[in-house]
DNA sequence: CTTATTATTTAGATCGTTCTAAATCCGTAA
DNA sequence: TTACGGATTTAGAACGATCTAAATAATAAG
């Protein structure tokens, strides 16, 4: 049942030709005679010749195949991202493999394993928590482009794609300012990530800024339970902030459902905004206003990224820093005299 | 700056052995001997050898690679079974080829045949809507093993791992008939799907086997602000339906949302029950009663079944149906006398 | 000390493609 | 006619692994 697979050798068989010649019209070379073109491509098709890419990549050593590492496959943030990366890469004939490093570093480094074994052109990586910072050092001299997207480590040795949450958190606190809130509390997830880094300092960045004052931070759990559970304390706050910005969309829901049932009705009582604009930002009660960090598009500006490094090795580092937007719902509706 | 790529042969010399015991030893060949294995581990270590999949590919015919083919990277429902696919078979030491098909025959068809170029030891498809039933024959003569998954065509001609729409719909119904609902809507997507087609047979089925009865259908475009439009066609429903169960999480978050708007509190004034059970379906206010259908638990099913096929080509075929289970939350509180 | 047996090791062909360098073809200028 | 240059085509050696079949080493038996 099963066909014996069609090689460049018997096309040119049928064809009359030599294997060279098949294998010129199959890469489309301007080199061939129109008419040898043609009658080639008809047996090609004929035969349903399909092209060894693997076979091709290891004479000339492109795969046309990249390898993307992600932390998670669970959060949108990380599939839209994905997403991204496929789709641009897909437009460009590459074909994407996916891996998820669950923010392990021995499972990182296996698939960095395998994915040289399997001779990707290039990797866009989400560096697990804690990363070594030589690692891109060490894949340069393994030959193996890198693009590094959404996380960073090494100073500035690769290129980079990723957003910019200093601008996101800004963008959030200036809407509340705006809006004549003076006590804005942070409810910021407790491990100590380099996303937790970001986003705090974003936040007393941009409470410095104005003449809004930093209401106090609570720690949670990264689940809508421990959000929810955390919204007494935001309420005992000292500063009894007026709004509350959350470390993402999965927190500041939770925080939601947590302030609704200690009596408080966020967008009403109390402003809640959350980051990142995961559409579940649309979906709950009331609508969330959000700060839209577009993985998606993050994704494809680090699948450009590697397509360009691997058209020039050395072109010089580029980093490409997606531009958030707020997208104001009705969670942060009430103005504050 | 690149270091050249380590050979099997260089290793060999270095060790003092024949290419093909390298071979034997970086396959774990019980047939070299305990010291020469030794021997060679070390000078496979010492120079950072990586085993070149793709060549070996070309001799032997195993990929390690497997492709997956779903219609969307955003829904995720989809992700979350890509999710468990890339870990089952992560954990089987291969690697996963992803490609969205956007439900696009043509994208679908350049993904198949980009797969087949690349080698791929077998595929994971989700058919696009409109497949041809032909396809899974048509592979089969490529001698591409292929799984489908979530969605079929063809008549039982391949394995296949999916979600069992019916019983959970039949859940979701016993659970509201239970709670005293008598009449009882359904909030159907207006595109002809075949997964509309399933939900509303299972909804029809499971309305009939009990003595609630069917409150009338309305149908949305697949987005929330679809459903929250649609809110005023469910409530002037002939029927006036106590309970809604809807399409799938999406639609029953905006229909709450819909509900709302027009002065009725899902969960207190009208059940709302949704079908998926999505991370969101947590986060929504009141959290939302819905049917989980585990997309994980489906993925890692799929990949089982295709590791299975890999080892045993010719072994009758095989379905493996995920049994949902109902998680009650808030939206479907209240009873009916 | 042979010889039979089993355990290891290996040379060399092979997978399907692309590259290099050289061969052939063809029209034109001398 | 002969030679020359550009346009096409091609033979044959890579690429890095694995397979086959056979060679060699080690062990046991007679």
């Amino acid at each position: 049942m099963k066909q014996r697979k069609v090689t460049l050798g018997e096309v040119a068989q049928v064809a009359g030709v030599s294997r060279a010649t098949v294998s010129l019209v199959v890469r489309k070379s301007p080199l061939v005679a129109d008419h040898t073109r043609q009658k080639v491509e008809r047996v090609l098709a004929d035969l349903d010749y399909v092209h060894d890419i693997g076979a091709a990549r290891l004479r000339n050593n492109s795969s046309r195949t990249i390898g993307v590492i992600v932390p998670n496959l669970v959060n949108s943030f990380f599939t839209e991202f994905l997403s991204g990366v496929e789709q641009m890469m897909s437009e460009d004939d590459r074909v994407v493999l996916l891996a998820n490093s669950d923010d392990d570093l021995t499972r990182q480094s296996q698939i960095l394993q395998r994915f040289r074994g399997h001779g990707v052109d290039g990797v866009i990586l989400c560096p697990a928590e804690g990363t070594d910072p030589q690692l891109p050092m060490r894949m340069r001299q393994w030959g193996l482009p890198l693009v590094q997207s959404l996380r960073e480590v090494g100073d500035n040795v690769t290129d980079y794609a990723g957003a910019d949450y200093i601008k996101g958190v800004q963008l959030a606190v200036g809407h509340l300012v705006e809006h004549g809130h003076r006590q804005i509390a942070f409810l910021s997830v407790s491990a100590r990530t380099s996303a937790r880094v970001e986003r705090l300092e974003g936040f007393s960045r941009a409470i410095a800024g104005t003449e809004a004052q930093n209401a106090g931070i609570v720690e949670a759990e990264l689940s809508w339970e421990g959000a929810a559970q955390s919204a007494a304390k935001v309420l005992a706050l000292r500063g009894t902030p007026s709004a509350v910005l959350c470390f993402n969309d999965v927190l500041a829901a939770g925080l939601m459902l947590g302030l609704r049932r200690a009596g408080r009705e966020p967008g009403r009582d109390i402003a809640v905004v959350g980051l990142d604009d995961l559409p579940l930002a649309e979906l709950t009660f009331p609508p969330m206003t959000s700060v839209a960090m577009c993985p998606e598009r993050i994704g494809a500006a680090a699948a450009r990224l590697l397509a360009r490094r691997l058209e020039s090795p050395d072109a010089p580092v580029e980093r490409s820093v997606v531009a958030p937007s707020l997208m104001i719902r009705e969670s942060s509706n009430l103005s504050v005299s």
